[in-house]
DNA sequence: GTAATTATTTGGAACGTTCCAATTCTGTCA
DNA sequence: TGACAGAATTGGAACGTTCCAAATAATTAC
């Protein structure tokens, strides 16, 4: 009942034409006749004719899929969720089309989808590896010529390019403006040892310290889960501390959060009467009380710089893996006890958020 | 350089066995036999072969390509991300992959993405439709035999499936919570008149108030952009009124929190001063300051449904349109002036979000 | 030991496109 | 008018799979 497709070969006889130059105007060759294109045109929109990517894909067997696969750890984070749309912007107008999936930090989870994506015939791959991805993993796919873009999180071993923030200047930047503010003791709280973003981010607390002429103590770097809950852990200790510290900066906006929590649950006001920052940025960071100064990383940005990096792989048929790192900037807000000082080095406006349906 | 694609008659002459016999192994048939199962397998294996589904696709021209498309209006806004969330945890676990776009509310660029889809051959399609969707415009997929599950959003015309939150039960007993509170000038603020949801929720509004025993005013109903900015408009104009509300149900969280911040600009304080009671419970809810109290919809799970639905559509081939509304329950936090109350009727848990890189 | 079953395996012929080499159709020029 | 160039068109032959009907191998029944 349901009639059967409509290809190349029908539009072809109803156009009183071979498919050959059926197949000549779908590409857009200028070796047709206009009028001749003209007619073929209009008869596959009388027909409803749909292009069969799948048939070509199989014909011109290479990496002409234009389907690019994406895949992070956790969707519901906004962080991820904007790079996504990042990612999205550029590869869209590009004429490809975004695979996106999510692995909810399981390494198994994205090996089923990584080869699934494989099968699918992508032609290239953006991926925030999950936690503990072993470099080797991506190894097939760039041995089958399918460029890998890593995002967000390096992965040491492995030859593809990547795109991670700077990290270390980031927090490098939150240390020195508390310090500036009159901080002595300042607290690295949050996140887990074992990740090279970690190692990073406290690689520029040590440098902020030492560049404001500050000690680093070790008690003072308190590792925790990298979630609002981590958060409240970690600011617990840090007050059972005997010499308390004043101020901290966290691993993430919600550490972050989670150490105002923490805060206020003991009676203390985060911004007046302890200093917090925060790194992401994320949307939250601006609408929470008392708003979050943070490092900003843009994620949106980093999607797109990742997809225009993975498509010029693409196109080059061959490219070297380059490794990219993107600025960031402090965003000052409240939180940090700067009071309402207008925010230094604001820079481009934060999108507002839309909440529609 | 690149070596030539592995295929399945590689394996089946390296296994010394026809290629039909590999085809065989490759779908699990029970035809063959143990050991040349494990046989081909083995050389599988070594070989490195990769399933190419375009190939396979083409041939059993069915809707067999096991894609499925998801089109969302916004992937920032956390609602529509945890409804995407949602699909692929059912849709992976099928053995499916998501095809996942974002339109940003433009009806071109929906129109685009789903035509891109269509050519991939997606087995059906999940789509949250943006503003003024003509109703006609899925026609031509399920013409096609592409099923087609419309998600938040309805479609008044199309003879499609769709989910949607039930958005006047939902409002109706944010009114009626209000109302018990000792409320009487209650407001109705933000959201554009001209969609489905505004019209089912307004309704909600009316029957809570009818149910309530207070009258309904006009007046007390100010729309506005689903959006921050938009909260902070309809609460600007609420407070001009003569007889000024003395509490406000949003059209959405979006909404809520802009009337948050309208109501502090004033030096009023949400939740002692004003009563302000949101829909949706995005993640921010609650964490917010003061929490929000909301309806809570869910999204995850409408995506859980929607992907199951849209499964038993494909998997039966032909499936009558059907519509399902998903209940929605009011969490009251802080904002409503309930004050620290134990949250009544909290359900099962909201997860905590992990922000993790 | 042969016939009848049953269990495996196997060559094509599709599927809808693109590519290649070859062909036909225009004119143009001597 | 015939030769020639360029423009436009065209039949196959791929691509990597699945399906079908048919062939072969292994087993059982008489």
């Amino acid at each position: 009942m349901t009639k059967a497709r409509v290809t190349v070969i029908d539009i072809a006889k109803a156009a009183g034409v071979s498919k050959s130059t059926v197949s000549l105007v779908l590409q857009g060759s200028s070796l047709v006749n206009e009028a001749t294109r003209a007619k073929v045109n209009a008869v596959m929109r009388e027909l409803g004719y749909v292009y069969n990517r799948g048939a070509a894909n199989l014909r011109q067997a290479g990496a002409k899929s234009r389907i690019i696969g994406v895949v992070v750890n956790d969707l519901t984070n906004s962080f991820f969720a904007e790079l996504a749309v990042g990612v999205d912007m550029v590869v869209q107008s590009a004429g490809f089309v975004q695979f996106l999936s999510n692995t909810g930090e399981s390494i198994d989870r994205q090996r089923e989808v990584v080869a699934s994506m494989r099968e699918h015939g992508i032609s290239g791959l953006i991926v925030s590896p999950a936690r503990a991805t072993d470099a080797a993993d991506f190894k097939p796919l760039v041995a089958a010529g399918i460029p890998v873009v890593v995002v967000v999180r390096n992965l040491p071993g492995a030859k593809v390019s990547s795109i991670v923030s700077d990290n270390r200047a980031g927090m490098m930047s939150a240390v020195k403006h508390l310090a500036a503010l009159g901080h002595k003791r300042i607290a690295f709280l949050g996140g887990f040892p074992d990740t090279a973003v970690f190692d990073d981010r406290l690689a520029g607390y040590r440098s902020g310290m030492e560049a404001a002429g500050l000690d680093y103590h070790e008690e003072l770097v308190i590792a925790a889960a990298p979630s609002r809950a981590g958060g409240v852990e970690a600011i617990g200790k840090a007050i059972a501390l005997g010499r308390r510290p004043t101020a901290a900066v966290c691993f993430n906006d919600a550490v972050a959060f989670g150490v105002c929590d923490g805060l206020r649950a003991r009676r203390l006001e985060p911004g007046a009467d302890f200093a917090v920052v925060g790194f992401d940025d994320v949307i939250e960071a601006q609408a929470a009380v008392p708003a979050l100064t943070t490092v900003s990383v843009d994620p949106q940005g980093i999607g797109r710089r990742g997809a225009q990096m993975l498509l010029k792989q693409i196109n080059a048929g061959k490219a070297e893996a380059e490794t990219v790192t993107t600025a960031v900037r402090l965003v000052v807000r409240e939180s940090c006890g700067a009071g309402k000082a207008a925010p230094v080095r604001t820079g481009k406006s934060v999108k507002s958020k839309q909440d529609a349906e």
